[in-house]
DNA sequence: GTATCGATTAGC
DNA sequence: CTAATCGATACA
């Protein structure tokens, strides 16, 4: 699922405008036993939608400050979504910069939380539909260009680090990290 | 009730 | 490397 985006075009109708971009970073958590996961504890108010229906968003809060993506993927009852890293920007640059403090293209919506900031998402974007909604993956095909699809740990946890379940175009300027050097398997 | 820690980022 | 900054979580 998580590798299944890649490529994928993301649209953002909040906060009175258009914005989109292409999918360029990913990383999967899994239901059951992936002690990285929100959900591995169980069901709280802040990873419900979690474990609500697959194609809904889940917009979790923290470090007090950022707010990050993600798609739901099992079916209602089974937590496992993937966590959006990273959009190559394709509409909307002007209400980006706007939002970013005017850093460059790349910079955009690469990263979590610049992502979300670059969207305008918070908890109230929390369980959107993304397939009918103001925000939503849209249907056409993915396009990965030139780029491979690369794999290697996730970042920012310190449980689960031995799973590879960070996906990302390689060699992608908007890519959040690892660009060039990164310990990455091609996939 | 208090203490600790983040699926992060910007800045030094 | 650390500060920022606050909700969730762990524990007394």
């Amino acid at each position: 699922m998580a590798r299944a985006l890649l490529g994928r075009v993301l649209l953002c109708q909040v906060g009175g405008a258009r914005v989109s971009g292409r999918i360029v970073e990913v990383e999967a958590y899994r239901a059951g036993r992936d002690p990285a996961s929100h959900a591995y504890r169980g069901r709280t108010p802040r990873n419900a939608s979690m474990f609500g229906p697959p194609g809904h968003a889940y917009v979790y809060f923290t470090y007090g400050m950022h707010h990050c993506l993600n798609v739901v993927c099992e079916p209602e009852g089974t937590a496992a979504a993937v966590l959006i890293r990273a959009l190559e920007p394709l509409e909307g640059e002007d209400t980006m910069q706007t939002r970013r403090g005017g850093v460059t293209r790349e910079r955009l919506a690469r990263g979590p939380g610049c992502l979300a900031q670059a969207l305008a998402l918070d908890r109230s974007h929390d369980g959107l539909d993304l397939v009918s909604g103001p925000l939503r993956v849209t249907r056409e095909p993915a396009r990965r260009g030139r780029f491979r699809v690369a794999s290697g740990p996730r970042i920012g946890i310190r449980v689960g680090t031995s799973a590879p379940w960070r996906f990302w175009l390689e060699g992608h300027p908007c890519v959040s990290a690892g660009r060039g050097r990164a310990r990455a398997t091609r996939v």
